[in-house]
DNA sequence: ATTTATTATCGAAACGTTTCGAAACATATT
DNA sequence: AATATGTTTCGAAACGTTTCGATAATAAAT
């Protein structure tokens, strides 16, 4: 027997099709006598309205698009991983579909567009990461929910979740202070990149809260990249000054083991001479002699905020704008386990 | 200006809706001429049929549902999420979406049922893990192609894609041999266990063919599971036996590092003195000392295939119900090198 | 030149809903 | 009792395609 429709469901009502719509919709305006009447119908033949018809009929998907670009999906670290997780489990939750998408970061006007807005398949849109400009922009022309996440345009007012990196940094350093240190480095790298611009400023702002003046002798800030041997260059330069400092956080956890490997080229142990703390919390930490201590990320939650934030959207038919600060997490490692903790 | 319809572009070609539809559709049967002429009026238009029209009118959809156990997905090790973006990547090569969900371990038919399914809104069905035979059993029934992942259940005769068991343990083994071993164990844990019972074979294989005869004194296979204790013990009790093997083939990577506990308990030194090799290629393969050689499953492959399988099944309407092993590799690490190599 | 087979195009129905304005009914107001 | 007001139900159009049987145009066979 064939799946049944919703004529079959007004037939055995003894009701008008419309009025099954109206009941399936949850709309108000059916008594209550008629509408038990229809449910039970539905009940008795095992009806379920069909979303390809519905969409068609209400300018609808029931989708939501999500788009990367190729380069960050295959990443080794599985960040963009995670919060594509989060996002579909908590659309799920709002009986919506993900539809997920690359595109190349060389992004063509004529060739990369993504199918389903292409093909109108989706009702709002995530995108993770740096995402080209252009593509932003057709987003909005098409007038669909946008939100970014992990990444802000200030061309665009769209909607965003961000990494909360003041208030990481802010973590990691008070850690740091109530384990009784006084003298705390930074290494930042390159102090142009946006988030590293602002987790140096949590890091003054730890300090400052504490009464704990800043350090020059202590801070590097002035490399071009915030890779693994930046860390190793700008600790052995705070080395060479003589004045050591007891502990280092790191702006990402790439500079951090840079760091620990000049420490331990020196023979300077870790954590009871010099304590040090990253951020970001990749696999790498727990596979590095001591292991490192760092701020992680809710990935999840990144992803879970983005797709709350778009149903939000699409259900009050009005765009929101607001920046989102995902919360961080301190992940207390041996790398500033201090000494009677041990 | 409103999006362009297919009539848009029937106008403006001069011909009929129908013979428009034709041409979107690749159907032969159009003289070229008329067909140039539509597929000016295309590109003119910038005409791009929506998804959901078609859907309704074929009895298509251009997704296909992945489901899980709600208990696989959350796993630590990210079998799952990688079988799943295998699936992802492939299927979208193929235009098609993938729709994810996850069903209760306990399932209940009234409740658990896959919202995709009761809205008609996938084209075939992948499932991952092993999976609610009930659930199986309504996916057949609805006649949608199936393909399981990594599970196979002999009560329905489903495609299937799974792990080439046999051959992963003899790559392992058959490493061994060739790092000069003779003497080599199997710890098994529960040979009960289909996917340990393959293993086995291979290993007796690899012995088999490289004519070394098996010694009982190096297997344990009488264990009720197969994890980090089962390994220590099983180590345990080749080590009483007094006979040592150079070499252990342990079923998982889980006993593999139980068995290497109990080597260092001994002070006995790995690879030197006995080499170990697992299975799986779990992440905690490198942050144990020595790193553990290991069988990596290909599990974006796995997902990939089960993709392109239901994708064939849909384009020729015709179910398969093929078994495919998908291929392993050999992943050498410090707890195999043998002393010449290092 | 006429009939037959083949190829190209078309018109209309169908897919299964939602939506909108009108009709029917019920209740309150005069 | 008649009118106004509010609530519930309905019929029909609309959404944008595909599909199918019929017709028109062309080519092949007699």
């Amino acid at each position: 027997m064939k799946k049944p429709t919703i004529k079959d469901v007004a037939r055995l009502a003894q009701v008008s099709v419309s009025t099954v719509s109206l009941v399936i919709n949850e709309k108000t305006s059916v008594s209550e006598k008629t509408k038990t009447k229809i449910q039970i119908a539905i009940k008795e033949l095992n009806y379920y309205p069909r979303r390809i018809a519905r969409g068609l009929a209400s300018h609808t998907t029931g989708n939501i698009g999500f788009i990367l670009t190729d380069d960050h999906f295959s990443l080794v670290e599985p960040f963009y991983t995670k919060i594509f997780l989060g996002t579909e489990f908590e659309a799920r939750k709002h009986n919506y579909y993900i539809l997920l998408t690359t595109v190349p970061t060389k992004f063509d006007q004529k060739k990369s567009i993504p199918r389903f807005l292409l093909e109108k398949n989706v009702d709002a849109v995530i995108m993770a990461g740096r995402v080209p400009e252009r593509l932003i922009e057709i987003i909005i022309e098409m007038e669909l929910p946008v939100i970014l996440v992990d990444y802000y345009n200030r061309r665009f007012k769209t909607a965003a979740v961000l990494i909360d990196n003041i208030e990481g940094a802010y973590q990691a350093v008070n850690h740091l202070i109530h384990s009784k240190h006084k003298k705390i480095g930074f290494i930042g790298g390159d102090l142009k990149h946006p988030s590293i611009a602002d987790r140096y400023d949590g890091y003054k702002k730890a300090l400052m809260d504490n009464n704990i003046s800043l350090n020059k002798n202590f801070v590097v800030t002035h490399e071009l990249n915030t890779s693994i041997p930046t860390g190793y260059n700008a600790m052995h330069e705070i080395l060479k000054k003589g004045d050591w400092p007891t502990a280092i956080f790191a702006a990402n956890d790439a500079m951090a083991i840079g760091c620990m490997k000049r420490l331990k080229e020196e023979k300077i142990r870790i954590p009871e001479q010099v304590a040090i703390i990253g951020f970001d919390d990749i696999d790498a930490d727990i596979q590095i002699e001591p292991h490192l201590s760092s701020i992680r990320v809710k990935k999840e939650e990144m992803g879970a905020i983005a797709a709350k934030q778009v149903v939000t959207m699409i259900k009050n038919k009005k765009h929101i704008s607001e920046k989102i600060l995902a919360p961080t997490d301190l992940i207390v490692r041996a790398s500033t386990k201090s000494n009677s903790n041990l």
